[in-house]
DNA sequence: TAACTGTATTAAAGCAGGTAGTACAGTTGA
DNA sequence: TCAACTGTACTACCTGCTTTAATACAGTTA
């Protein structure tokens, strides 16, 4: 559920971060929910404790969860809004890029078109088999 | 000209790559136009030359620029598609985020468009005070 | 030939990501 | 009460990447 790629050039507490608000905006973490231990958690993935530690403050920064010394780490008020707001944000910078390099507004437009009838077989297929 | 910002996190190299590209998208730069030796841009950037040899070396792989052994160093036969074909590799992995994290294709293409409307402006100056 | 060019090499410093181990404080349930 | 869990904090260390530094070598140019 929580799989993310050791090989990959992004930290592995950055994904881990991205991997748990995807789970949530895809409704498979609700409000409340338990978070594995941090140990817990840790072991599963084959990483230290700290790296997860380290997502999971992150993620208590954003207001994404909430953590109670001695009981664990819960999924906070989902707030949708700002989860897409932040990753927006991250998209800006994709775009501003684009621009910069010669790319212009409908020929990203016109990828993105193209990018979702790929791109969401495979959103429909995830749900299953994790 | 080729003003990189040292306070990025990105790599000077990096920037310094990008850089270029842009200015070659724009046509301030031309096919067969010389760029500054090694030396001197690293003196005008206030970096060392190690860095922006690694840039020149990384555009010469790319067949962006094409250096001579005691000349120096010049734009290759401009290839505008293939640089914009690398950034849009870099744009799919940011739509490929932000659909995982649950904005659609038509928010993503609403803000492209706000977004335009925004930049036009400063990319026209920008054209001068350089 | 002197002064420029790109290129290559080695060494060192700085930083971020990750690991490892330990410790402390709060909670839970038997 | 107490063992076993929880999050949190801290130090130390390793690794890889970025950058600097100081040379050195080979080719070009005036």
């Amino acid at each position: 559920m929580f799989a993310i790629d050791l090989r990959e050039r992004t930290p592995i507490y950055e994904q881990l971060y991205k991997r748990i608000t995807e789970l949530i905006i895809k409704g498979e973490l609700k409000q409340d929910d338990k978070l594995p231990s941090v140990r817990e958690l840790a072991k599963e993935l084959g990483v230290n404790p700290n790296t997860v530690a380290k997502a999971f403050q992150m993620l208590e920064r954003d207001k994404v969860i909430y953590s109670l010394q001695g009981r664990g780490s819960f999924i906070a008020a989902v707030q949708t809004d700002s989860i897409k707001e932040r990753t927006l944000t991250a998209f800006d910078a994709a775009v501003a890029e684009a621009l910069k390099a010669g790319l212009t507004a409908d020929e990203l437009i016109l990828h993105i078109r193209n990018f979702n009838s790929k791109g969401t077989d495979k959103n429909e297929k995830e749900k299953t088999d994790e």
